[in-house]
DNA sequence: ACAGGACATCGACATCTGTCAATATAGATG
DNA sequence: CATCTATATTGACAGATGTCGATGTCCTGT
């Protein structure tokens, strides 16, 4: 199933700067949004997106990224899914290796509703 | 106290889209923004934030917050507290009312930490 | 000084979250 | 098939989180 972005994708947003300030977000919208915040709100899952995102070709396998971290393999795992399950991450298994990529799209939508530096 | 906010807020980051994508984000970097997205990860607060934000002259007094949900009045003072506590909040007093500002440039910092459209 | 209203703090509670060790699954290779 | 390796799932547990009712604090009028 895909990844119900409606609410931060319209094209409008990307006006830019603050949707939060431009106007009260409805109850269901806030409840749509804040999952997302949620799963990236952990230090570890910051840190799994920006290593995937800023790897060579913009995905990295999870081999890679067990390494640089000091928790267990399974803690990893856990957070991956997480990330996965919120639409953050795509997830490519490609022979033993599972290769995750980054969304940017919906790391632009949500970056561009929290606020973006003025003009 | 101040907010430290030298993660986020140094001009460069300004040149905007991703930084996530622009580097691995560090231990220490990555633990300074995470409490900021988890301010900001609840429904309750998002909505709280966007109603703050909006309101004429970016400030909105908690009388006028309280009655835009269906919570208790302590729950609402605590989630006040948990923005203000994380820097995206401004408290000001006057007389027996208290209003909370949004720290814009915080949020703006955020937001482009995380991703904006690309240009 | 007193009473009332606006907001914060406290204590309690159920639920959610991050972590691990143990185990399962699935693909590659002998 | 048997085995090894990479990743996911399960079960358990300590600690964090969201919510409330009760109570405290501080300002303003009377």
């Amino acid at each position: 199933m895909s990844i119900p972005l409606a609410v931060l994708s319209p094209a409008d947003t990307a006006a830019c700067c603050t949707p939060l300030a431009a106007g009260p977000l409805s109850t269901e919208q806030a409840e749509q949004v804040a999952p997302l915040l949620k799963a990236l709100a952990d230090p570890v899952r910051l840190r799994l997106m920006s290593l995937i995102a800023s790897h060579d070709g913009g995905e990295a396998c999870v081999c890679d990224l067990n390494d640089a971290f000091d928790l267990s393999q399974p803690t990893i795992s856990h957070h991956l899914k997480l990330l996965h399950d919120a639409g953050l991450l795509d997830r490519d298994k490609r022979g033993v290796w599972v290769y995750y990529r980054a969304r940017t799209a919906a790391l632009a939508s949500l970056g561009a509703l929290i606020g973006c530096p003025p003009a």
